[in-house]
DNA sequence: ATGTTC
């Protein structure tokens, strides 16, 4: 059957009201539960025209799943599981974990910081910082032991704080406070151990980036005043991840599966799909990997922060401690955690995997640290460097989402689509003309983050009001990007 | 995403 017509047999807007923001794509062959694709019919089409629609079976097929399998904004096809997608399984009822769920970069995710400062004040000397970025955030690692790099997997954030890479209160408002439970610094594979001790304090490659801006626009002011959000003052956004380190466990992770999915007789859609029984002792073991691999992300995450600061610091020749540069969020995107969620009026706890996929904690949610349990777990969605990024508060509808929110405006061209375009896209001086700072190591990957190979966030904002997952807050425009 | 093929 063409794919088309499959998708006109089993996308259909659910009777019960369900707006064009929500489709729901019913079981059909395998499927143990139901997908469900928040979107406009724009990204119906493109997940009608390649194997998205495929992987959210294939996904939805798998032992234990407790649907809906959610598919988000700005989903696309991946290894296997689609990046931007959702699934949750009961360790209970033969659910199980799959490295293909994470992705390869365990943790990966962006952290945004406000300043007390007002851009005003760092524009002219915006040129020197981003030249101070690129010698000392993109590539300036720090030399760990075999014990250092073990306690680093056993804190995360808290290790670099303890190392005189920030302060305390810096995280506040991670998960976890920055350090995931459960985490094994053995990791289960010596190649991983040595890839992370030389790693730490690295920006990385690829769609990783350190961007300088500034809040353009408050769209939500009770909620801006309590996060002391006010237009004008300067923002720092990061986004990094494990390194080669979360590369390895993943790789390593993968491979174990694959001999678990013999050994436990798991009928697979999709090889890539690869998983063990959540009871498992492949289980076991990956998710001690996995925990510590998410340390080591938080870590370098915290690290970078601390060298944003003294760089900023630097450009405007104040002390660190008058920038006020404060976390206001920390939001992984590649991660698999047991959680409680109550689904079909049942409280049930499950392991549930995001990949390319945020997670928001709703307002009242007794996970949220006290200073934000009035007002929910704010999510920056970070557009392209062009434009601008969003910083989100998740509304009451998240819960069918399992609090899950997109990652950001996902890419609609491929990178390798995005090299060779036409001179009438004179990218990348578009950006010098509107006065923003671009610096990388590789000037192919600039080439590839112009702003016509993303998504329009505008669209994504629209889908996630329309279906209640959540609401703007505030906008952020870009001054200066290091792309790495 | 990834010492982009140990």
């Amino acid at each position: 059957m063409a794919r088309a017509e499959l998708l006109m047999e089993t996308v259909a807007p659910e009777p019960d009201g369900t707006s064009a923001s929500c489709w729901s794509i019913p079981k059909h062959g395998g499927m143990r539960v139901s997908a469900h694709l928040y979107g406009d019919r724009a990204t119906l089409a493109e997940v009608t025209a390649g194997e998205t629609l495929t992987q959210l079976a294939a996904v939805a097929s798998l032992p234990g799943v407790v649907g809906p399998v959610c598919a988000l904004p700005q989903v696309q096809p991946g290894c296997g599981f689609p990046a931007g997608a959702v699934a949750a399984f009961a360790a209970r009822a033969g659910g199980v974990i799959v490295p293909g769920g994470i992705g390869y970069d365990i943790n990966c995710g962006v952290r945004l910081l406000s300043a007390a400062v007002d851009a005003s004040e760092l524009r002219p000397r915006l040129a020197t910082l981003m030249d101070d970025l690129l010698r000392g955030a993109l590539y300036a690692p720090m030399r760990l032991s075999a014990p250092e790099l073990a306690s680093v997997l056993g804190h995360g954030a808290s290790w670099a704080v303890a190392h005189g890479c920030g302060i305390p209160a810096d995280v506040d408002p991670l998960d976890w406070r920055g350090t995931m439970p459960g985490a094994d610094p053995r990791l289960g594979s010596e190649r991983a151990l040595v890839r992370g001790g030389g790693q730490l304090g690295t920006l990385g490659s690829g769609s990783h980036f350190v961007e300088i801006g500034y809040v353009e626009r408050i769209l939500d002011p009770a909620a801006a005043d309590a996060l002391s959000l006010r237009a004008g003052q300067v923002t720092a956004m990061l986004h990094s991840g494990s390194r080669g380190l979360g590369y390895q466990v993943s790789a390593d992770g993968v491979e174990l599966m694959q001999r678990a999915v013999e050994r436990y007789r798991i009928q697979l859609p999709d090889r890539q799909l690869a998983c063990a029984p959540l009871a498992s002792d492949e289980a076991r073991r990956f998710l001690g990997a996995l925990a510590a691999a998410a340390n080591y992300a938080f870590a370098n995450r915290q690290v970078l922060t601390h060298r944003v600061r003294e760089a900023v610091a630097r450009a405007l020749a104040v002390p660190v401690d008058a920038l006020g540069l404060s976390v206001l969020c920390d939001v992984p995107h590649n991660l698999a955690a047991f959680e409680n969620h109550v689904v079909e009026g049942r409280a049930l706890s499950l392991c549930v995997h995001r990949r390319g996929a945020a997670r928001g904690l709703p307002a009242g949610h007794p996970d949220l640290p006290n200073a934000l349990r009035g007002l929910g777990q704010p999510v920056v969605l970070p557009g392209d460097m062009g434009r601008y990024s969003l910083l989100l508060l998740p509304e009451p509808g998240i819960a069918a989402t399992f609090n899950s929110l997109p990652h950001g405006a996902g890419r609609r061209l491929g990178r390798a689509a995005a090299h060779g375009r036409p001179s009438s896209h004179p990218w990348p001086h578009e950006l010098a003309d509107a006065g923003i700072e671009v610096r990388s190591a590789a000037p192919e990957i600039v080439e590839e983050c112009t702003p016509d190979a993303y998504h329009e966030l505008e669209a994504i904002l629209e889908v996630l009001s329309a279906a209640r997952l959540a609401r703007p807050v505030a906008r952020l425009r870009p001054l200066g990007v290091l792309r790495g």
